[in-house]
This record gives C-alpha cells, structure tokens and sequence, in this order.
DNA sequence: AATGAATGAGACTTCATTCAT
DNA sequence: AATGAATGAAGTCTCATTCAT
C-alpha cells in the first residue's frame, strides 16, 4: 500500500470503489480499466489475475488495519483504555476511507479463511486485548473469542446497517461515543 | 416426475445450501440442477431465473423469520423479557436451519435495499421493539436504529465468526445464555 | 381444412393468428397451447412437430387458395376477363382471412421450395393463365413467369405495404379497381 | 487481429450471406463466426447483440440504397426519366449485391417498422417522386402510396420469384428492360 | 510498461419434444 | 384424447485472460 507505481495505485483505488459500490463479482476488469482509463491488459502487468487483486486489497487492507489497531492497543495500558481507542480508531477509520472499509466487509465472506493466524488482522487484535483483559482480571472471565466477537458485532452491525437499509444517517463518527459505551457495556456489566 | 410442489422444495433447499455455502454468484444453476438431481431446465418451470430464485429464497426467509420474532415478541409484555426470547429463538433459529440462516447472511448485502419496510424483517421488529420500550421508560432513551443495530450485532457477529473464522466452536444454542447477557447489556447499562 | 375435431380446428385457427403477428420462430409451442387453452403436449396429438403444424397451414392454405383462384379462371373465357377475376378475388380473400393471408406473405420465403409444381398454387395459375393468353394472341408474347411474377407483384406489395409500413389506410377490397387497373396494364400495354 | 476495421468488415459480409441463405432466426452467431473463422466472442466487440448486428445491416443496407436512388432521381428531370433510371439502377444494384439484396429482402417484415420516415429508404424515394409526378401532371392522379407499392412490386416480385421459385432463371440485368417497360405501364396507361 | 482486439470456456435461458398419468 | 412436469440440446451473451504490436 505504501509503494507501488502510481498506475498500480490508480489500479487499487479504482478496483476498491468499484468492489464496495457493486461487489467483486459485479465488477468486471473492463469496469476497472475503463474508469482507470487504463487499458485491460494493463491491469495484468499489476496484478496475476483479478482474484489475485481482490486477495491482495482485501488481505493488504485488513493487514494494515490490524496492524494500526494493535500500535493503537499498545499506546495504553488499562484494557478499558485500550478497547475504548481501539473501537473509537475504528470508527473514524471508516470515516477516512469508506471504500475500503465497505469492501473489507463485504469481501469478508469470500477471502476470511485464507488469512493466516499469524498476521494481525482485527479481529485477532481484538480477541488478543479482551483475553489478557480477562487473565489480568480487569474483564469477568469468558470466552474471549465470543466476547470479541460480540464488542465487533455492535461497531460492525451500525456500520452494516448505514450501509445497508440506510435508515442510520448520522456519520459513524459521530456515533462513536455511543458505540464505544455500547462495546464496553458488553464487557464491563 | 409427477410432484410439482416436490420438486420446488427441492429446488429450494438445495439452492439454500449451495448459496449458504458459495455464494450465490459462485453457485451456477447447473451446480444446483445437478446437485438436486434434476435437468437444468426444470429450474425455469419453478423460477422465472437464477435472480428470481435467489430473491425468493431471501425474501421469504426473511419475511418468515421475522413474523416468527413478531409472534415471540407478542407473547411477552415486558421489552426486557421480549428481548430475551427473541434472541434466544434467534439462536435456536439458526441452529435448526443453518443453510437458510447462513444464506440470508450473505445476501443480505446484495438483496435488502430491495426489501419493503412494509413488511416485518427481523431487524424491524428489533427496532420496533427498543422504541417501545424506549418509549416506555424501560430502555435508556436514544436512537432505536443504532440500539437495535448493536443489539442484532452482538447476535450476528458471533454467528458470523462461527461460520467464517472457526475460531467459535461451541454451537450457537450452547451459547445462548451468553449472548442473550451480552444483548441486554448493550441495552441495560 | 374442411374436416378435423374441433381442437385441431381451434389449434389451426390460433397457431394461424400468432403465426401472422409474431412470425413463426418467434411464436412458441407454449404461446400457441396457451392461447387456446389447450395443454402443450395436446399439441402433439394433431401434429407430429411444430414445422409440421406451419407447414400444414402454409401447404393447405396455399393450396386452397390455388385451387379457388384456378375455379375463378374456368369461369371466365376471355385471358382479360379471367385475370380481373382472378385479381379482384385476391383482393376479397385477402380482407376475408387477414391472418391466413399475412401467415402466406410472412411464411413463403420458408416454405415456398418445398412445394411441388403439381398443386395449384396462386402462382401457378396466374402463370398458366398467362401463358395461355401469350399463345391465344390475347396477350404480347413474353416470358409468361416473369409476367406472372410483375402482376402478382402489383397486388402483393400493396397488400405487403399495407401491413408493413401503415402508409396504406384503405382497406384492400376498397383498392380492389386500382389493383386490377394496374395489373392490366403490365400485361395489356 | 490486429485490424478492427477488416474483422467488421468480414462479420458482415458473412453474415450478410448466411442471414440471405438462412434468415436470421435461422442463423446462429455460432454460424457466423465459424464460417468468418472468428471467436464467438469477437462478434460481441463489434455489435452488441445479435439483433443490433441483424438491425445495422439492414438499416445501413437500406438507407446506402435510398441515397443512391435518390442521386439517381436528381439525375433526371422528367419523371419518366427519373422512374426508368430508378428501376435500372435497381435491377443492376440486385446483381452487384445479391446477398445484401436478398438480406433486405428477407428481413423487411421484421425491421421494416423501426425505420424512420426522415430516412432516405427506396420506398419513401418512389413515392416522392410518383408524387410529384402527380403534381406536374406527367401521371395520371391517384394515391401516391399505392402507386408506388404498385410500381415496386413489379420489380421486387421478379427478384422474390427467381429467389424462391427458381423459375426465372434469367439474371434480373438482362431483365431490366422488361421490369422497367412493366413498371412505366403500371402509371403510363 | 502499455495497448486493445481476439479468444473460448462457461454462464443463463429458451423451447420443442417426451412421457407417466 | 388430454395433460403438464420434466428434459436437454442449443442459443445468446459475458468476461477473464492472452498476445502481437
């Protein structure tokens, strides 16, 4: 994401408004190139075939992701401290890059279980800070990976639902205080 | 041969489990002829086209789960006991159709704007839900859109990550209790 | 044309008609079943194939239509009194059956070739009247199939015009006079 | 492959062919591009649908005839003149394109209706100047639109019956002189 | 690196025909 | 004779990918 010849960068912005607005399927290499003015074949010279380019934004998005959140998670100590930035960084990572966001979720379906244990994508982040919460007594037992799954399920469910049926018109930035109360009473009874 | 409403439901139950399993564009008609054991014409004597299928499938599914959390919420009187049964027959839903559960998941993206919000969708009768009680004084007041949304999160992300991370390998039902505390916090600081 | 059950009558009739609007490809086996009200497969009972059932209707219909025009000639003796007839009764079949006489124009590229020079067809006769003129004196020498083909020309392409462009409003009986005019002079200079 | 222009070029001539031998219902894509020894799909580079190839064909073919009948006409001054020069060029325009010919032929029942009256079809090119023949008094009044009808039937019958029939087998050229003697007589008593 | 015409596998869909009832 | 669900061959069209320039 950070190098890249500048057509390759076009590529990738391009192809991540396209996959947001119509989906991966939808979206075809001549939708890409036509509004990348580009030529098809170009595409090819950046990218083995379209899957390999969908993988790769989905896999280098959600990487990067996972990524700023655990330096995030890092800067506190508190869990509290820690969940109440992680979820607020979310919220307005939405905000900054809307396309990307939108394709990771709905991309996530489809490319999920190809990703590697070992790389810090989210949900990992997440899961990692509740559980040593738990062990270190600051959040009641459980099983960490559904209370992590439920803290992600009200910040991804408000985003889903403006996506989706719109009837949330508020930005999600503006939303993040109640979003991060909403998370945290999830976990802190 | 002879059994018109067989076929359809066989149709349909098939198709169910193939969309639920690789999406719906993935899933070509050939792949459900086949797999039902019929010829690929048969499928236009019970469908106008694979769209017609895939939108059926998902707008009656959705319509029927959601008059069943209708008659659930009826039969309490007090929101928090409301809230209770629905999504403990939420969890018990999904456990006894997965495929149709696991499909409305993913076509969800791609077939709710077509939804009419005359009809009682799982997430409307959440929202209706919340307002009332909102209304009444047993929920803290503010936006029944974004509280039913954390509240329908805290349910789906856990049956989301169930189905793609597999990191949650207890069933859903086992993990009713849980999840039913999880959404009343959401709900009741 | 004379006999058959009443069915095969109606399926005749129907076929005839969607035939003459839509074209023979471009009417299905289904259009026609529905139209009459009869199952698909009962179409099978009074035809072997659907190219059998167009090529019954073409085959009948043109022989019919011969075998009148030829009954129209023996009542005449002068070539000119047999050709005005013969003229005028085309103009009155025309308005009589719309539809048979439409299903002919559209049809005759199709089938023409398979018909055998044996049966009366219109063509046929106008020819041998023709020709018979020629010999008799009545008529300037010439190549008695091209001067059937100019005079059947005047009289199918205002009929041809008639249904295709809607330039022509009148009614064809009603053009009947200015027909056989103009079919005269071709021949009698 | 590197030549757009030539691969157009040859999709319609070959299809120009096979839609004059087969019709167009009759003619597949398949047919087309296996006899211009193409990809099925290159025929979708460069019409859209099979229809809008059927459709320019005979539009384009149309029009080009309309113009250069009309050059014709304002060649001449006296209508006569003008009709004789028109039937001539039409006779020999038949030999120079036989397939074209034959393709417009063939297809006017089904195109015919979607063609504007602003453009130059032969059709509309008759009419104007019988019209205005009428007008200067050179032939005897009437309906412009049925004269005309008349006038091309005796033309268009002779090429329809040596198509079909077989039985003109004179080349339509060396007919000429004979249509257009017909063609004067049907307005020159 | 870039181009874009050409390719061909494969998707969706139609429909004449068959056959058990 | 009649029915109509089922069939499957065949048609139209899409689109990821290749390759000569």
């Amino acid at each position: 994401m950070r190098k890249g010849t500048a057509t390759k960068e076009l590529i990738d912005r391009t192809a991540l408004k396209l996959f947001a607005e119509k989906g991966i399927r939808e979206t075809t290499i001549r939708d890409i190139a036509s509004a990348a003015r580009i030529a098809e074949g170009t595409m090819y010279r950046h990218y083995k075939s379209k899957d390999d380019l969908a993988w790769s934004l989905f896999h280098e998005s959600l990487i990067e992701l996972g990524r700023e959140l655990r330096e995030i998670a890092d800067k506190h100590t508190a869990t509290r401290a820690k969940l109440e930035a992680m979820v607020r960084y979310f919220c307005q990572a939405y905000e900054r890059d809307e396309d990307r966001f939108t394709y990771l979720f709905l991309a996530r379906h489809g490319h999920m279980q190809r990703m590697s244990p070992r790389e810090p994508n989210p949900y990992l982040v997440f899961e990692r800070v509740i559980r040593r919460g738990m062990i270190e007594g600051e959040i009641a037992k459980g099983d960490p990976d559904v209370a992590a799954s439920m803290v992600m399920g009200v910040i991804l469910q408000v985003i889903d639902s403006k996506i989706l049926s719109g009837r949330i018109r508020q930005s999600i930035a503006s939303l993040a205080d109640t979003i991060v109360a909403g998370c945290l009473r999830v976990l802190y009874a």
